[in-house]
DNA sequence: TGTACATCAGTGAACGCGCGTTCACTGATGTAC
DNA sequence: TGTACATCAGTGAACGCGCGTTCACTGATGTAC
């Protein structure tokens, strides 16, 4: 009667390693199929086990989506978190880095169609709603952290301002060259120009403040 | 046998106010319970219509749903236009207008929650995905246009990769503080950085540019 | 080292349901004569 | 002004299908004695 507790722990190694692949697998079909055809028969298939074992991993759909989630955010903010912990070269140089890092990571196919899915099912389930927003929080936070590291003197509410102008640009920008986005003409040299603002944004407190 | 050859394409007037109807209610849908509710039953209920009544109109959902993108779009092309077209006070003050308007707008459900839903659909469907590009590109033009009437001395191209900046910056502000999201205390005061970054972007060439 | 037993990992069949689509149909409305 | 007819607008029933979930079941594996 003791089943899996929590949705995909499961106690011996082997069970351990099934939920992971049953994860990846199901990443890669949220991701190339979107979520209408996230169903758990398809994620079975592609997993090669049986729909009842994947629903011994994971009694619900809801349960597994869940558990994806917060796997997928837990890797990126690790991710991130890895990219921002390198401390070598100047702290504008890391800032700089850090951007750089997002912007290449944007033009993966997998970054860009689970995070387009992600924005939109956040806006729907509140659920998710939360863990994508406690995902922005700790991005945000690592963004202040490295402009204020860049600017000492800058006020730590003008670096959490200039944090949140520069992660709005970062994911805004995958709208216009993210993945499988046309390569405009007219934005040629659109990379060095966000590079650019992010500088700039990490560099001595303008006129106005509070 | 000549049935409605373009989908939504009703002869009679009676027909017209019944497709626009339809639309109407089919929106509402998608914003109200996403698309993994947007069935046709379910609309010809929201609808208060016959299923096979809706079908009569839109043959299949791709029809209903494409028709329902292409008008949504085109609305908020034509309201952006209404905005942008707007030439009283300076081009400065009009171009502020603008990404005020904008930033208003992304306070709304029913902006925020299609939005993220085109975007998700976008990465998947190349139909939409080209609808949502075409969108972008008269977006990024009325920016630009904008930027270079406050800034009548910038290269073209620098108006177009600052509109670039302010179109991503725009969108991407929607996952921060759009419809739904927490208002952060760290982000106070966030919208008057924004439209100081904008205003920026549209005064003189700086030192870099090809 | 052997054995009994509880738990874990995995299976197969069936359920009721909502889905998109098809089809034959009816009544309302405009138009040609 | 009346009438015949084509087309438009709307209906109801049925189809096959894939879905999430339930359930009784089997074999593998670890553990206590």
């Amino acid at each position: 009667m003791t089943k899996p507790s929590r949705p995909g722990t499961a106690v011996r190694e082997k069970g351990q390693r099934r939920v992971e692949e049953i994860l990846d697998v199901a990443v890669r079909v949220l991701v190339d199929d979107g979520y209408g055809l996230f169903t758990m028969r398809r994620i079975a298939e592609a997993a090669d086990i049986r729909l009842s074992n994947l629903q011994y991993y994971f009694k619900t759909k809801e349960d597994l989506l869940n558990a994806l989630l917060k796997r997928t955010v837990q890797d990126y903010e690790a991710s991130l978190e890895g990219v921002a912990g390198n401390r070598s070269g100047s702290a504008k140089a890391r800032l700089l880095r850090i951007v750089e890092y997002l912007l290449k990571d944007q033009e993966t196919r997998n970054s860009c169609q689970i995070f387009w899915e992600l924005w939109a099912m956040a806006g729907r389930d509140p659920n998710i709603g939360a863990i994508m927003n406690s995902y922005y929080d700790a991005y945000l936070d690592k963004i202040a952290d490295a402009i204020r590291q860049a600017a000492p003197a800058m006020p730590k509410r003008q670096a959490q301002r200039n944090a949140g102008v520069i992660v709005a640009l970062i994911e805004g920008a995958s709208l216009l060259r993210g993945f499988g986005k046309p390569r405009r003409a007219s934005l040629s040299g659109y990379e060095r120009s966000i590079l650019a603002i992010c500088e700039q944004l990490a560099i001595e407190p303008d006129s106005e403040d509070s």
